[in-house]
DNA sequence: TCCGCCATCCTAGCACCGCTAGATATCCGG
DNA sequence: CCGGATATCTAGCGGTGCTAGGATGGCGGA
């Protein structure tokens, strides 16, 4: 009875043991370098205990990204709720966005680049990244004029997702990313 | 020295073959099926010869993109000529960006996401991917008021790039895709 | 207290990947 | 016709994600 309850709690420690030692890994050193083997050797267990918690790497990648959006959304709430008009919560906002993709890059990518069988069109979407779009939601209310809120909320993201992609992978040069993010806060303000 | 020739010629020859069958298989099947090994037998030769061509896989992946490039400059360039008029333009060359992507899935990663060995931001870019930006550029000179034309080229190429990114990985509903490209046009047009 | 069962975990291995060293075959110029 | 350079292949290395099957250790019942 109370062994079993140990049990499930040794279990669930050890599972969040594995999403932090590959978060934590691909932070240092990218997706790349996070190989099963790698990440069974940091937890000290065999490769094969990996499965028995997750389907595989995808899920467990998919379990870092869903810690992600919990990070993101306070960040961007934390950005809006700073901010001293709707205005410059549209920048504020934006520019949270940024940071948090610049700083966490391997996140970043296993949100939005990378782990695609994470439940997002269909139900039971992570809430910590509706609440995410919630924010970016409120942020762009005062600014949609006639639009759909939802419409633009989504276009302001994909701009916001578009300058971070481009950039990191060379595309874009580092130099004028101010300005660019400038422009596309200014097209979307009014 | 006629035998050189045509052992040059030969060689040329089968360099775009593999470049052909590369993009032909990842179009298919997607990149995950292009390997060295599946590439060595469509060309009817051992691996290594892929390896006395190219550096490595990654480079055939940019020969490819190259290819794209090509593509999409002259989609776009034919997409703005055809315009009525310059808003319109506009509108007509962000559809046709969406349109390429949608219908080479593969080849858009290749030029966009993976293959990040590519001399972009350096010298000697691929005049294609040059032409293709500036038919951007030229498309949005007449709506860019007064910020920096290079500026607002890059950014609402953003918004293109997470727009077709955000919808093919997912995070982004196919319906509501018109409406947010709309809205991208519309906020870049004025 | 001892035993047999059962869940847990690990060792070993599969099929595949990108890539390369060394052997082999082929063709050319003298 | 032969020697040598060139082109090509066979075989293999170290790595990947993932899994089958055997060892192990703690549990409940006699």
């Amino acid at each position: 009875m109370s062994t079993q309850g140990r049990r499930e709690r040794e279990r669930a420690e050890r599972e969040q043991a594995i999403v932090a030692a590959a978060r934590d890994l691909a932070l240092a050193e990218g997706w790349d370098a996070v190989t099963t083997r790698r990440l069974a050797a940091e937890i000290e267990y065999s490769q094969p205990v990996l499965y028995s918690h997750f389907k595989g790497k995808d899920a467990i990648m998919a379990a870092v990204a869903v810690e992600g959006f919990a990070e993101l959304a306070d960040a961007l709430a934390a950005a809006r709720a700073s901010a001293a008009s709707p205005r410059q919560a549209v920048a504020d906002v934006a520019a949270a966005y940024v940071a948090f993709a610049e700083q966490r890059p391997a996140l970043y990518d296993a949100m939005f680049t990378l782990a695609v069988d994470l439940p997002f069109a269909t139900q039971d979407v992570p809430t910590d990244l509706v609440r995410g779009f919630a924010e970016l939601a409120e942020t762009v209310r005062p600014v949609v004029g006639d639009n759909d809120l939802e419409t633009v909320t989504e276009t302001f993201w994909s701009g916001l997702h578009g300058l971070v992609t481009l950039m990191r992978s060379g595309r874009l040069r580092r130099p004028g990313h101010d300005r660019r993010l400038a422009v596309l806060v200014d097209r979307f303000s009014r």
